[in-house]
DNA sequence: GAGCACTGC
């Protein structure tokens, strides 16, 4: 784009409204930050005092007005030109604001409205953890700028973009999604700003793009050739001084929240059992305190259901005498409506004038910070949430029951603050929380492999790994474990440097194995097959079984089974499910035991995987014969050449070892495969009351030293069948030259 | 013979 064409839709700008740009263009170099945030001050009241909306040109609503009365009431605005004058004279400001400070949906905009943002050239950005957010966010900006989503205000998530290159000048968006972004323009050039959101949550993506930022903002600079970049890093309390001192002492800016009190109680001793003593301090509330919600946190679907069911049993107790308690369970795999329902009010009384009813919401993290339930006055808090690990020796991710930290117990306890004063009930001792707990939860990015990541950051073109500036930098050995993937997959060569392949595997929205297989597949005839288990695989369980109709749900799978493949089997539902005429889809979802939701996205996969695979030139090949069946020994194959780092072999004992790490793991009882084959492959490991390995593919010994000879150091095999049929092979190998 | 916390591309 050439520089008149720049100059040209600024007079236009200028000419329709009453923006001026004095930070955008970068050119007032000898400006400082407090005559910076002069101008601004003067732009922003001239634009308050206007009836005429800048980026419409139309005259303002009365909607407008109204919701401008509380915008205005928001503490954020007592720190608008503090905020202005520090984001005008330094490249990063950090802003901690508590919840209710307005920050997400104002500080965007104090930004866009004095300028920092030219249609057409440059925009302002905002991340956020989850879709939802940055879809709502967007939307309430839009109304309350008063313009179109979509046009000067919009947003961009996973399958979804509802923004305009011409006239969007704010954008929010999810921290993957910027990543991705990314990935195709290193330097960021079209953004003036970027607002990180919800920083202190320490996503994966939040983490890498600050590393990024890091790299970016000195080529970034004031003259630069796509503009300076500003960022804003908005996290809640407790750890700013962390992120402050990561970015080389930017200036800190707090922001008051607008909460209540909570009080806090403690158990005087620990308590063995958190589910009992959660139902038990349900209950206690409901007999002994004031009219308010409770909400209980647990740690699973399954904990829930019973204690949902325990804690009914115990309201009945009380007798008919008693007020109404409703009990609602909350976790992400309950169906929308089944949510919903947690925000129905609580029951009135029984009789007039009696005491209130009362509602109970049993949850999961969910309700820590993806949603938020009005009303809640009371929090009980047993101190567990399920979490990640990663075991980098075993290259195993894993869910663990494990203790919160201490920010996550007070984000916890702030869930009763909202409406009025609260209370918490922790059930561990005060000593506990000061002594046992963590301050944080260690970050996503301590937790994760970090195969998928390494390929990112070798995209954007960072080399020297080691050096990269983490904000807390991954193990050495999770490291290296990644680059040995990744070598093993050919992404990376034996230099480390990124490979054909990786470029292309990068292009992909999956890990690094998936990318792989997909992109190998039509060497094996059969990349329609892949791209349909990549899809069923990058979803959540397809396949239902709700404890009460258990072998139902078997027997409908067992339909769909191909006793030689977990995999298969997968691919077998997702074709029939394509099949099925579309408005009939839900009930035959519901007839089979298959999750509709679920099996929804990954069709919405494949469409955004068969996207990508037709620009990198992958083709769309089927392995299926003229009588409709699959030659499943390709598509094992297939799976093979992608997957032979995750393979286990049999022992005489019935369990299996797997290769290289000698783990022993046991066949998942889900699996539909028959027998105890010789070699199988599996997708994960399912550390329970056993090793488990599910989703399983039977191999063989000949394709294993076919495709990976290198792969396996025979000398440190223990003595099986599985080793004799290997060594077996090699001879042939060996004899065919 | 069993259990998927929560996100994201």
């Amino acid at each position: 784009m050439g520089k008149s064409s720049d100059r040209k839709r600024k007079v236009n700008l200028d000419s329709s409204s009453s923006i001026t740009n004095t930070t955008a263009d970068n050119n007032d170099t000898n400006d400082d930050g407090s005559s910076l945030a002069k101008k601004h001050q003067a732009t922003l009241s001239a634009r308050q005092s206007s009836s005429i909306n800048p980026w419409t040109g139309r005259s303002y609503s009365s909607r407008y007005h109204s919701i401008l009365q509380t915008r205005l009431q928001l503490p954020v605005y007592q720190f608008q030109s503090q905020l202005l004058e520090a984001v005008a004279s330094n490249q990063i400001v950090v802003v901690e604001g508590e919840t209710g400070s307005g920050k997400t949906t104002q500080i965007p905009q104090f930004l866009v409205e004095v300028g920092y943002a030219l249609p057409g050239k440059t925009i302002v950005g905002c991340t956020q953890p989850r879709r939802v957010a940055a879809t709502s966010i967007a939307a309430r900006v839009a109304e309350e700028m008063d313009v179109t989503l979509g046009k000067t205000v919009g947003y961009t998530i996973r399958f979804e973009d509802v923004s305009d290159s011409e006239s969007t000048v704010l954008k929010f968006l999810t921290d993957g999604m910027l990543l991705r972004e990314a990935m195709n323009d290193p330097l960021l050039s079209k953004y003036s700003v970027i607002v990180l959101d919800e920083a202190h949550e320490r996503t994966l993506a939040t983490d890498v793009l600050m590393g990024l930022l890091m790299e970016v903002l000195p080529k970034r600079k004031k003259g630069s050739k796509f503009g300076e970049l500003k960022v804003v890093v908005m996290s809640a309390t407790l750890d700013a001084e962390k992120f402050q001192s990561y970015f080389h002492g930017a200036p800190l800016l707090k922001v008051p929240g607008r909460t209540f009190p909570v009080e806090i109680f403690y158990t005087a001793e620990p308590e063995r059992n958190y589910v009992e003593a959660a139902v038990r301090t349900a209950i206690q509330i409901h007999k002994c305190e004031g009219p308010g919600d409770i909400l209980v946190f647990l740690t699973g679907e399954q904990e829930i259901e019973q204690a949902c069911e325990e804690i009914r049993l115990g309201a009945q107790d009380m007798g008919k005498d008693a007020p109404e308690l409703v009990v609602y369970p909350l976790y992400s795999s309950l169906p929308p409506a089944q949510q919903k329902k947690i925000f129905t009010p609580a029951p009135g009384p029984r009789v007039v004038g009696g005491p209130p009813g009362r509602k109970v919401v049993v949850s999961t993290n969910i309700a820590e910070t993806s949603l938020t339930i009005d009303g809640i006055v009371y929090v009980i808090d047993p101190g567990f949430s399920k979490q990640k690990v990663y075991n980098p020796r075993i290259r195993v991710e894993s869910l663990l029951v494990s203790p919160i930290s201490r920010a996550s117990a007070r984000q916890r306890s702030g869930r009763a603050g909202r409406t009025r004063p609260g209370k918490c009930f922790r059930l561990y001792t005060e000593q506990s929380f000061y002594n046992d707990l963590q301050e944080t939860t260690y970050p996503e990015i301590l937790r994760s492999k970090m195969a998928n990541v390494v390929l990112t950051l070798k995209k954007l073109g960072i080399d020297d790994l080691v050096h990269f500036d983490f904000m807390d930098p991954p193990a050495p050995e999770t490291l290296m474990r990644a680059l040995e993937l990744l070598n093993y997959l050919g992404a990376l060569d034996d230099e480390g440097d990124m490979t054909d392949l990786g470029r292309q595997m990068a292009e992909l929205p999956l890990d690094p194995q998936l990318s792989k297989m997909l992109i190998c597949s039509p060497d094996f005839n059969c990349s329609e097959e892949i791209v349909n288990i990549v899809a069923a695989m990058s979803v959540p369980q397809i396949f239902m079984r709700p404890r009460e109709s258990a072998k139902a749900a078997d027997e409908a799978k067992a339909q769909f089974a191909d006793a030689t493949s977990d995999h298969i089997t997968l691919l077998n539902a997702y074709a029939a499910y394509e099949e099925v005429p579309i408005e009939e889809r839900k009930q035959w979802c519901w007839d089979n035991f298959i999750n509709d939701r679920s099996i929804a996205s990954a069709q919405n996969v494949k469409k955004q995987l068969r996207n990508i695979m037709t620009r990198l030139d992958i083709p769309l090949v089927t392995c299926r014969g003229s009588n409709g069946k699959y030659d499943t020994n390709t598509i094992r194959m297939a799976l093979t050449n992608a997957m032979y780092m995750q393979v286990a072999y049999l022992q005489r004992q019935g369990s299996y070892l797997t290769v290289k790490d000698n783990q022993i793991v046991y066949l998942h009882p889900s699996s539909v495969i028959d027998g105890k084959p010789q070699w199988v492959l599996f997708e994960e490991f399912a550390l329970t009351s056993k090793n488990y390995i599910r989703t399983v593919t039977t191999t063989r010994g000949e394709w294993l030293v076919d495709m990976a000879p290198h792969y396996f150091d025979l000398d440190n095999f223990p003595e099986c069948e599985a080793k004799d049929e290997l060594i077996l092979e090699y001879k042939k190998k060996l004899r065919r030259g």
